[in-house]
RNA sequence: AGGACCAUAGCUCAGUUGGUUAGAGCGCCACGUUGACAUCGUGGAGGUCGGCGGUUCAAAUCCGCCUGGUCCUACCA
């Protein structure tokens, strides 16, 4: 083995070997384990995120295999339908000059489909990056042939069923995109607008109490005046009791429009008076429905401002007794310009009262960044009402429970209060809509032309055509668990692995997703999608700052891997910024963090850092320091790994009939491997991968380096030690290196593998040229081989040889100077772990000498140290400094007598012996007595210094 | 406006049902290249657990209020 470990030259190679074995699908065998991947974009490339989701799914399905399951980890991508056709208009516009209407909508989708055989498999293969053990076999996509099919008929179902519907409503409108998004892709933003109060003529010469002859009604968006339908007052209102009924003249337009008694005006706001403008707003579409408004739609699907408007009921259907004449000034304006025009007209009428200026939130859309405007349009819904119900209902019952459990309120709050889901959007690239018009505007849903035409009977000469809107992303997305597994079939795979164990996924898509695939689980396979839902937190920077390609602080986990070189990592956050002029900013940032650019630090290190940092449901701060930390952690792996092979390649471990002896310290460190194993499993099975990966740490680095690896040195280079002790360690050594390699495997795929490859042979659990720590029983726990008194005796040698380092640094003694030390003042159980671990005391703390002294009296003048009751003696008359050890030893009482103090206090309070349950009572006496010992040897150390 | 979560060492974080001398890693200081490892070893400094009040024999831990932060939902006609 190399003397430091090198990730990139372990860590593809492992991958291609695992792959081509075929350790990713599953067994067959044992308890069915699935988990299904939130499937990435297409598009996409890894980010912190999916690195950390990746991690925490790989990190449960090795364990689970290891433990016996039967495990799927199904991959697959998703066509993400918005995202992957900017990306390909983007290309055709710079690669052709060309716009997708220029290809027609057969050829772009052709181009996508090119585009995705080219470039699809970017972030799959960044996932093999990061280790990440998935059925490739059984990849899929979201609109493979299978796939389709599922959608087509979940939507025919449903259509049946009459819970998809389709009607014209308002919904949220991305005028970039021409298309519908839904109120989840709708992203509010903060800032400082105007809010303009116009006046509104009374018609019929009506005036108020007051005695005006207008109403002040207030907007942000002054164009939607063009489409109002009415004026509503709060019917508690005294000040407008006696207009309800009566009419304003809309300014500008000149048409009529009632004033109505709505409880949505509020009396306290503004003048009291709202304008109603039904087919722009959705509560004023709410009181257009209560009040039977009509609907004028004013505006393109661009949101420019129409010729001539289209006035509709609430229905949707048209209302041709509307006039839907426009003023000429305004028609195909953009709605900012024609809002400037009509404040302006406004102003010039005498009908503008005021300019405000407030802060206010508006919504944008957060794939083209446009103010999104609620617009009418024909839509296809889903009606959740009868699915939301037992998908509550399953979450309560516990039939699905939320890690960590608070998201579950989160869960609830949403269910209960869901709007019928829009599901069509007016996009290429998608699962198009199963449904076909015939010239009359019939509707015919089936799952082709084909059977529509020969379910409803049409004539083979009736022309149809198919419906141009594709569906929700999703909408698919909500059939993952199920699709993924051969629905509609009856499969075996799906008899087996569904529901799923585990989603493991960002509380951010709860309601984008896991809700969604809650309901139409629920209602096409009848049960639920999966029996946990693991939520995790967001990756942030160091500074707890969200990572954005604009504020230039993204981190590529890819690079945390192989690292990069400065330069390359400026140009990489600089080079293609939406505002150029932060590029400066940001480099300069980038230069301060990174003056070196990133080191290497190999997939291990990344995933358990993520591991480390994963505690429950909360956003991670990503902690350079801390990838650095385990990086050197897995260098000590390694080195710890090339000492037990160095010693035990070539030599008896005690595989074969050959007595073999085992000394306290290999006692000791495997009772303790079991307890490590025994924590390890439970946090596992708790999803606390924090404290999993903490165990391990510590173990292996202060517990196995430390001092097994110490503590073997003595018995292995002693030439005087006898065979069968010799054989014991080394059987020890390799036996619990072997089961800390099969415990670090979920968490540390490759350095694992890559070590036990060497080791197993030694430990006899290698099974020949294609066995692999994939596959090796997950270590169990065995409380028979936990044993207490090794643990007491390793303690003791552990305090005695601590108490001389200590005696070392405070008598500034070289660390390598042999030392004489003696041990008084305790048991004969002391003296007899002298007597036993002699060999010990003298490699681990440097003593020549290690002697017990009957008569504490014969003592000479010596640093002191307690370990228990005993006493540990360096003499050392020549050496002590009298005013240091004297101040030193001042300090140190003082500190006794502070702690004597709180407890006497705490034992002189009556109450508290009164009331306090009695074991602690005990043990606040038995540290007291502790205390006083330490104090009454500091003292008497003192005393005799001074006489000095 | 309503709700959720968070606040522990310079930094990133643990801290089970209240009882610890409040922990870890990184960073910092001192010493050290002994035959696995300087990506290391040994020792050390550093915290009135955001503030105030309450419950209790006992509060980092439970309750209330306040401050600061993050996020979600709603509203802004």
């Amino acid at each position: 083995m190399d003397k430091t470990y090198q990730p990139e030259q372990i860590e593809s190679r492992w991958y291609e070997r695992w792959e081509a074995d075929g350790h990713f699908a599953p067994s067959g065998e044992g308890a069915p384990y699935s988990i299904m991947i939130p499937p990435p974009n297409v598009t996409g490339s890894l980010h912190m995120g999916h690195a950390f989701q990746d991690t925490i799914m790989d990190t449960l399905i090795r364990w689970r295999r290891m433990q016996g399951h039967n495990t799927l980890w199904q991959v697959g991508t998703d066509h993400a339908g918005i995202a992957t056709q900017m990306l390909v208009e983007r290309k055709i516009a710079a690669e052709e000059g060309k716009t997708r209407f220029d290809l027609g909508r057969e050829a772009f989708i052709d181009k996508v489909w090119e585009w995705k055989h080219e470039s699809g498999g970017h972030i799959t293969r960044q996932l093999r990056r990061m280790g990440a053990s998935v059925d490739w076999s059984r990849e899929r996509f979201t609109m493979d042939d299978g796939f389709y099919k599922a959608v087509q008929e979940v939507f025919v179902r449903l259509h049946q069923e009459k819970l998809i519907y389709r009607g014209k409503r308002l919904v949220n409108w991305d005028p970039t995109l021409h298309t519908a998004i839904s109120d989840l892709e709708v992203e509010n933003r903060d800032q400082q607008g105007s809010f303009w109060h116009f006046r509104y003529p009374l018609a019929d010469g009506m005036t108020t109490d007051a005695g005006l002859d207008h109403l002040v009604v207030a907007t942000t968006r002054p164009e939607t005046l063009l489409g109002d339908t009415g004026v509503a007052v709060n019917p508690e209102d005294p000040r407008y009791a006696s207009l309800v009924g009566k009419f304003v003249e809309l300014p500008l337009v000149g048409r009529r429009i009632p004033i109505v008694a709505d409880e949505h005006a509020d009396m306290d706001k503004g003048s009291g008076c709202v304008k109603i403008t039904p087919a722009h707003d959705f509560n004023d579409y709410e009181v257009g429905r209560r009040q039977d408004l009509p609907l004028i739609n004013v505006f393109s699907q661009s949101a420019a401002i129409l010729t001539r408007a289209e006035a509709f009921d609430i229905q949707g259907r048209p209302l041709p007794d509307i006039d839907p004449s426009l003023p000429e000034a305004y028609a195909g304006l953009d709605r900012f310009e024609a809002r400037k025009r009509i404040v302006a007209d406004m102003e010039a009428a005498g009908l503008l009262e005021q300019i405000e200026t407030i802060s206010n939130t508006l919504p944008y859309g957060d794939r083209s960044g446009d103010v999104i405007e609620p617009l009418l349009t024909d839509q296809w819904f889903v009606a959740v009402e009868s699915l939301a119900k037992p998908a509550i209902e399953a979450v309560e019952k516990g039939d699905i429970q939320f890690v960590p459990k608070n998201y579950e309120n989160m869960y609830f709050a949403w269910m209960r209060d869901l709007q019928d889901w829009c599901i069509s959007r007016q996009l290429w690239w998608g699962h198009r809509i199963p449904a076909w018009y015939d010239e009359n505007g019939n509707v015919y849903v089936a799952r082709s032309e084909a059977e529509a035409r020969q379910k409803h009977d049409l004539s083979a000469d009736l022309a149809l055509t198919q419906d141009e809107d594709v569906l929700d992303t999703w909408f698919s997305s909500g059939l993952w668990t199920f699709g993924t597994l051969g629905w509609p079939e009856q499969t075996e795979e799906l008899a087996t692995f569904h529901p799923s164990s585990v989603l493991v996924t960002g509380f951010d898509i709860i309601f984008f997703w896991v809700a969604r695939m809650i309901m139409l689980t629920g209602k096409f396979m009848g049960e639920v999608p999966f029996r946990q839902v693991y939520v995790h937190g967001l990756v942030r920077d160091g500074q707890g700052q969200k990572m954005s390609k604009s504020k230039g602080n993204v981190l590529d986990p890819i690079d945390l891997i192989d690292g990069i070189d400065l330069e390359s990592l400026v140009e990489k956050r600089t080079g293609s910024l939406m505002q150029p002029q932060k590029a400066k900013a940001i480099a300069k940032a980038t230069r301060d963090e990174f003056p070196e650019g990133i080191e290497p630090h190999g997939t291990d290190a990344l995933r358990f850092t993520f591991l480390s940092q994963a505690t429950t449901g909360r956003d991670i701060k990503f902690d350079m320091g801390r990838l650095d930390g385990y990086r050197n952690f897995c260098n000590k792996l390694w080195n710890a790994s090339r000492y037990v092979l160095i010693n035990a390649e070539g030599e008896d471990t005690g595989l074969g009939e050959d007595p073999v002896e085992l000394s306290l310290a290999d006692r000791w460190i495997v009772s303790r491997l079991q307890q490590t194993e025994a924590q390890v499993t439970k946090a596992l099975e708790e999803f606390r991968f924090d404290h999993a990966s903490q165990a391990l740490y510590e173990f292996v680095w202060n517990e196995y380096c430390d001092w097994y690896l110490e503590l073997s040195k003595p018995v292995l280079w002693d030439e005087a030690a006898s065979a069968e002790s010799k054989r014991g360690t080394r059987r020890t050594l390799v036996r619990v290196l072997e089961a800390i390699l099969r415990l670090a495997h979920p968490m540390m795929p490759f350095i694992s593998e890559e070590i036990w490859q060497r080791v197993a042979p030694l430990a006899g659990t290698w099974q020949g040229e294609r066995d692999s720590l994939m596959v090796q029983p997950w270590p169990e726990s065995d409380s028979t081989l936990v044993d207490e008194s090794a643990t007491r005796d390793i303690e003791w040698l552990k305090g005695v040889i601590i108490a001389v380092r200590n005696i070392r640094a405070e008598m500034n003694i070289a660390p390598g100077k042999p030392l004489e030390a003696l041990l008084t003042k305790g048991s004969q159980e002391d003296a007899r772990r002298l007597e036993a671990n002699r060999p010990f005391l003298a490699k681990l703390a440097k003593l020549e000498r290690a002697e017990w002294l009957d008569d504490p009296e014969q003592a000479p003048l010596s640093a002191t140290q307690l370990v228990g009751e005993m006493e540990v003696l360096v003499p050392m008359a020549d050496l002590i400094d009298k005013e240091a050890e004297l101040a030193r030893l001042a300090k140190e009482i003082d500190k006794q007598d502070k702690l004597i103090g709180g407890i006497e206090k705490k034992l002189g309070n009556e109450s508290f012996v009164a009331k306090a349950p009695e074991p602690v009572v005990e043990k606040e006496r038995g540290k007291l007595a502790d205390f006083q010992a330490s104090r009454r040897l500091l003292v008497e150390q003192r005393d005799k210094i001074a006489a000095l």
